[in-house]
DNA sequence: TTGGTTACGTGATGTAGATCACAATATTTT
DNA sequence: AAAATATTGTGATCTACATCACGTAACCAA
């Protein structure tokens, strides 16, 4: 299946366009692929776009006093990742994004998405969704953090994603779950 | 000013609606009052709405093994709360919501907002704002969640909504941190 | 093959914050 | 005003997790 047909089977779930209308929907993203370990967003950029994955899986994360990692997010195919707070209030990044592994990715600029949702209705009412689901996910990822510890919160994340234990390396989860890697060996080697 | 016009000048900062069409809008809104205490939203009730607030502060909050309690959102006048995870999956509530002070609110239904998003694209382009906001917000919150000590978080949270301090007792403010009572005490009586 | 980087495990020790316990005020309710 | 309840402070102790330190194995690149 190439980018276009995954594209719009992922739209086709929450809006319905014509073949035509996607077409068009579809001329706005450009197709873009980048090499493992390859920087995406770097601190401090103009976040010019968003991303949705094609194949492959990236980082959001954040580093802190040029130490500390600290992951937002795993973006896995037909998710869509960015440094939004830096794309809506055309800020420099704080956030940055990477590749895990070779990756293929189609980008949106941020002009193109918001005039693509002023011209269609259908189009603003998938990001309205999209984005939706992203704030009850982000809600519930942070009242675990409040209410539950890291083995716990481990548990979740592997169930939630499997792949996730072969394919990333261990310390970038314990990034994920916001605990020291030594801590999360420990957590299956007791 | 009545709750239609903090409504209208609410809406208007994101959407532009005639006279009319925000009659229409707001004629879906059912006005309803509460007492300082009282409880909106259960665990385990139906949720059929979400709410906007006109005055008094609520707490969106969970309720872990019947003892601990985290605080995902003090909503404040022109803030919107629910469960929201139970208003779009139509599951049970898992998030409680009650008054902290008397408050005015303005209810909308689940159904009526998608009714409404259908029918005005402008009505779809606010929400999708709106739920944007609270993406990036909860994004921001996770992330010095896994960032900064109480401390550092205590002190973003007085200087992000400074009423706070003198709105809400501190066993609440240390429950929206994710700290016992205890430790935030001890944080400005050293 | 070799040398370098990255990944992972594990002991010893340190610390932020939790928990328990009790006391002292405020604030409601009657 | 008196009683009941909610709020806040503070000491003593406990614990999950961080940090530091070191060792081993796997994976690249030259």
């Amino acid at each position: 299946m190439d980018s276009k047909e995954i594209l719009q089977q992922h739209i086709a779930k929450t809006a319905s366009l014509t073949d035509d209308q996607f077409d068009y929907f579809f001329s706005h993203f450009k197709p873009q692929s980048f090499k493992k370990g390859q920087t995406i967003i770097g601190a401090g950029d103009k976040v010019d776009c968003e991303y949705f994955v094609i194949s492959g899986c990236l980082k959001a994360f954040f580093i802190n006093d040029e130490i500390k990692m600290y992951i937002l997010q795993f973006a896995m195919p037909t998710w869509w990742t960015s440094d939004y707070t830096a794309l809506y209030n055309q800020t420099p990044a704080t956030i940055n994004v990477d590749c895990i592994t070779d990756v293929e990715l189609l980008c949106l600029s941020n002009g193109d998405r918001e005039k693509l949702c002023e011209e269609f209705h259908q189009v603003e009412h998938f990001f309205r969704w999209r984005t939706n689901k992203g704030y009850i996910a982000s809600q519930k990822r942070l009242l675990s953090f409040m209410n539950n510890n890291v083995k716990i919160r481990y548990e979740e994340l592997l169930a939630l994603y499997p792949q996730l234990y072969n394919l990333v390396p261990k310390h970038l989860i314990a990034a994920y779950l916001g605990v020291s890697r030594e801590t999360l060996s420990r957590l299956y080697n007791p």
